[in-house]
DNA sequence: CTGAAAGCGCTAACAA
DNA sequence: TTGTTAGCGCTTTCAG
């Protein structure tokens, strides 16, 4: 491993000297400033980040830990992250928490222990509940899901709206049962189980518990959840899904049971996904703006970094209703009473 | 920031003797060990791994740079290589390159200077045509895309046999003028592109210049190529993609077009995703062994890591031909001249 | 079983 | 403009 001792001695200068090179500080002779240079290269010496980090009690890594990195929503979010943080000269690391709060922690402490200079993070249900517990002492910003502790950043969008406009929408399709798929790893899925409720209540419906699933964010248990759903006395008309894995797996199994979207059964989903495009018809979605999710919750890291004293503040974004063919008006007098 | 200095006071040891409490070494009282974890819990101690690597010149964390993080091929075999790192105690670190040579060298060199201790790494094509030139001093091993030296491990799927079955299908199936979209970021393109050539020459046919699109990897470019593809004077029979972002561009321009999957046009794609289990008809595919991949390039570097002496090996996995109805035998005597 | 001390590679005062 | 030097927080000989 070639140190700076040794550029400095093949250069004939202090180690000083060729720090002052490295970090392209003034004050160095052009003269020596070469000769620095050409040891660099003749050793082809690599700087040493770590003992860099040690030294300068900050670092240009930015950690970033999502939930599940096979969820399009994160990594659609996570590019818009690296563009961002890449672009202000931050090297970006990802975790993969995997909606497992212990792996969560190992990664926490991970980025802690590695003294990065931020951290982006979408935390599970459990950490949420008990925020402050985490003693996250890293400038923050929290990402998709809301922790009740005002001093941390946060980018979310408005769930409750989006699932309300997405179930009203329903509604005014002719949908009347209306089951509903949510997430059980997130706070989300509770904002917008507030969504649903409202507007059926608004029209008059109650939610009847046996429509309500609250699952693990995954394809197979959104699956097994609608299979459940579709075996029910009493079917649902339409589904509504808080998150594109449980909707994937929705889908799968009506083609399981060989149903028709929308005329058996409606489909109403979260996020914009290859598959909810390209299937036919296509599924109506709350399309979340995860670019612009990602590009603001870097772009609050930023100035947290900077000025790590500044109020906390809370970004909502709008989610966007995108109608689709999965959710078209109901024919008027179908084989059921209508 | 407290470090071990302070907990050695407040314990009333030297920082030998908490260091060795820290690391669980067998040679200290009862007494002592009890009185240093009391202090650790008092203080709220965190250890700073970064100068625990600077010191020990060895990190417990791993890097996997990853060519595209938003396609699911990759976001696949990163759990796998996430869930074997973390079982056996490591903890690893995404970066995404997202095909761009330049940012895979910085993340390549931030690699090296975080002294990470191992890297799993799928190269652009640019970097593999000149792999040594990258100067990797770390134990790596190379996943999805071959380089020429010999001297790295790496784990890959067989490519041109993958190609060779998909396209022979195909033409068993009854189509004879056969589009093909290849990824032009990777080796892998090249490869596929002589197993579809082998196949259509074994039956007789050649391969037309004006059938054949080397393409980035994204969906976009996928859709424009199909574009050209369908308004070619004499549209293929069938397209071939050889990745799934490709394949859905493929797909959605095909619907633009308003052509029926596979009486207007087969498709044949590389991958099993989520939209090509849920289309109908659902889309033929060579499904890569992605969990095995994953896995088996932990494994690799594992070993490697263990023993950085050990021969290089390179491990070819073979991907898995499923058969769906967007290849379903060409009916006889269409309206085209059969 | 425990502590003193050296040093990993680097940066930043402070001197010269 | 350049060099000397003192650590950053930790581990690990080597003495005791």
């Amino acid at each position: 491993m070639v140190s700076i001792k040794d550029v400095a001695e093949l250069a004939g200068v202090s180690t000083a000297t060729v720090s002052r090179v490295l970090s392209g500080k003034a004050g160095v002779s052009a003269a020596l400033r070469a000769q620095v240079e050409e040891a660099i290269k003749a050793l082809d010496y690599r700087p040493n980040l770590v003992a860099r980090t040690l030294r300068a009690q900050q670092s240009v890594t930015v950690g970033l830990i999502v939930s599940d990195i096979c969820n399009p929503f994160f990594t659609d979010v996570s590019r818009a992250v690296e563009d961002t943080l890449y672009a202000a000269g931050y090297t970006v690391f990802f975790c993969n928490a995997d909606e497992n709060p212990e792996k969560e922690r190992l990664y926490l402490e991970a980025m802690h222990a590695q003294k990065v200079a931020g951290l982006i993070y979408s935390p599970t249900r459990q950490q949420t509940e008990n925020f402050e517990a985490l003693e996250i002492l890293i400038p923050t910003v929290i990402l998709d899901r809301a922790v009740p502790s005002a001093a941390v950043d946060m980018v979310l969008i408005d769930n409750e709206d989006a699932a309300y406009r997405l179930t009203r929408h329903l509604i005014e399709n002719g949908y009347r049962r209306i089951g509903v798929l949510l997430g059980a790893a997130s706070t989300t899925g509770r904002e917008r189980y507030k969504g649903y409720e409202r507007a059926l209540q608004e029209y008059g419906l109650s939610p009847a518990q046996q429509l309500v699933f609250y699952q693990p964010p995954r394809v197979e248990d959104g699956r097994s959840a609608t299979m459940q759903l579709l075996e029910s006395p009493v079917r649902p008309e339409a589904i509504v899904t808080t998150n594109s894995l449980l909707g994937a797996g929705a889908l799968l199994a009506i083609r399981e049971r060989g149903l028709r979207v929308p005329e058996d059964i409606a489909l109403a989903s979260f996020d914009e996904t290859l598959w909810a495009r390209l299937v036919e018809p296509g599924v109506t979605i709350i399309a979340q703006p995860t670019y612009e999710i990602g590009k603001t919750a870097a772009e609050l890291l930023l100035q947290r970094i900077q000025d790590p004293e500044r109020p906390a503040r809370k970004v909502i974004l709008q989610g966007q209703l995108v109608i689709r063919g999965s959710s078209a008006p109901r024919a008027a007098g179908p084989p059921g009473k209508g």
